[in-house]
DNA sequence: ATCTCTGGCTAACGTCATTAGCTTTTTGGC
DNA sequence: GCCAAAAAGCTAATGACGTTAGCCAGAGAT
């Protein structure tokens, strides 16, 4: 038989998936739906990824940095008040534009030995955004958790549609925003 | 044969779900488990229950009411600042003691028809707590849509183990609570 | 030219949801 | 009390999926 190879590679699978993801779903993540995305059959995927649980590592790691990567450009150049409010629109933003992406990303990434590498990047990013504010080590964690749970449970209920009433989204973050703001050190 | 039956309903099916999911995981939630554990073969349980997707449907609304209870409890006797920190605290520590049960909650309750009327009684137990700043009807949706990121924001990463750094989630916890009420009207 | 590794393949198995169709129990009307 | 019908259980079968085992072709190195 003459058949030319996919020419596949780890990374050329977690693009699948990727594209799988957004284009269906989290819940559509199946091997079966990338291995047919790369003209593929299914068992092959195994000579490039583990299984399906170690696709999901490889894709939540893949999501956390390029969530890392739109937070580098969105607090460059700014600081203070400035820069964290540029972390927290960039974090809807990212949901926004990509739902069902960010429902790959794991929550508790630096309990995964593969995973806490870029976990700690994004983690870097915000701490660095928080220096000028002059915090201890210990508060400057506290406040890291705080802006990230503001921003993860306003972007994961509006990416699983949970407000559901007419009023402006915008708005809401705004204030939400303002708010978090007021409540940093020197405000 | 003389087989007695299991003497199931509906109720009963939601019931060990329940169970399933408190002691294995929402990841474990399958008919055969329910099955299982309830003593019947997995097509039996299509006799009370429609499918997989209709039981996620009745656990969720099983859990939304559990929560509105005790947030309903929770605020009984109090008012202004202090029912609503009262609140956030009292989701919090559902979801602690809940974790995968939270976890069933859909965050989208309002979409779905079965799920409405449970999703807005307990919206409404939050409307009523902010009835005494004197909110406007839009303003109040704002300010209870900030509410519930933030608690949905906390307790959901922390039920994942999110948080992974040493300090004090209480600590954590108090500081966005004080920062939320200071961010209400008249304070 | 051959050897070996790599990246594909098919076949098979187990788990799960779901459907169809059968049997037994319960129950309501008489 | 009796009988029909509905309710509640069952087994068997199907199809999607993940996973494993084992086979085969092509490419590169010797």
């Amino acid at each position: 038989m003459v058949v030319p190879r996919a020419g596949l590679s780890a990374t050329a699978v977690v693009d699948a998936a990727l594209a799988v993801v957004d284009e269906a779903g989290l819940g559509a993540l199946t091997l079966a739906a990338v291995a047919a995305r790369t003209g593929v059959a299914t068992p092959s995927l195994y000579k490039h990824v583990a299984g399906l649980a170690e696709l999901r590592v490889l894709l939540g790691i893949r999501v956390l940095e390029d969530m890392t990567g739109r937070f580098t450009t969105a607090v460059l150049g700014r600081s203070g008040d400035d820069a964290v409010a540029a972390l927290l629109h960039a974090y809807r933003d990212y949901v926004r534009a990509h739902p069902a992406r960010y429902a790959a990303m794991p929550l508790d990434p630096l309990h995964d030995p593969a995973l806490a590498a870029a976990g700690g990047k994004q983690l870097e990013v915000v701490l660095a955004t928080l220096r000028s504010y002059g915090l201890t080590d210990s508060a400057a964690v506290h406040t890291t958790r705080c802006l990230r749970a503001v921003a993860h449970g306003f972007a994961s209920l509006e990416a699983s549609g949970g407000f559901g009433l007419p009023e402006d989204l915008d708005d809401t973050y705004d204030q939400l925003v303002r708010t978090v703001l007021a409540g940093l050190p020197g405000n």
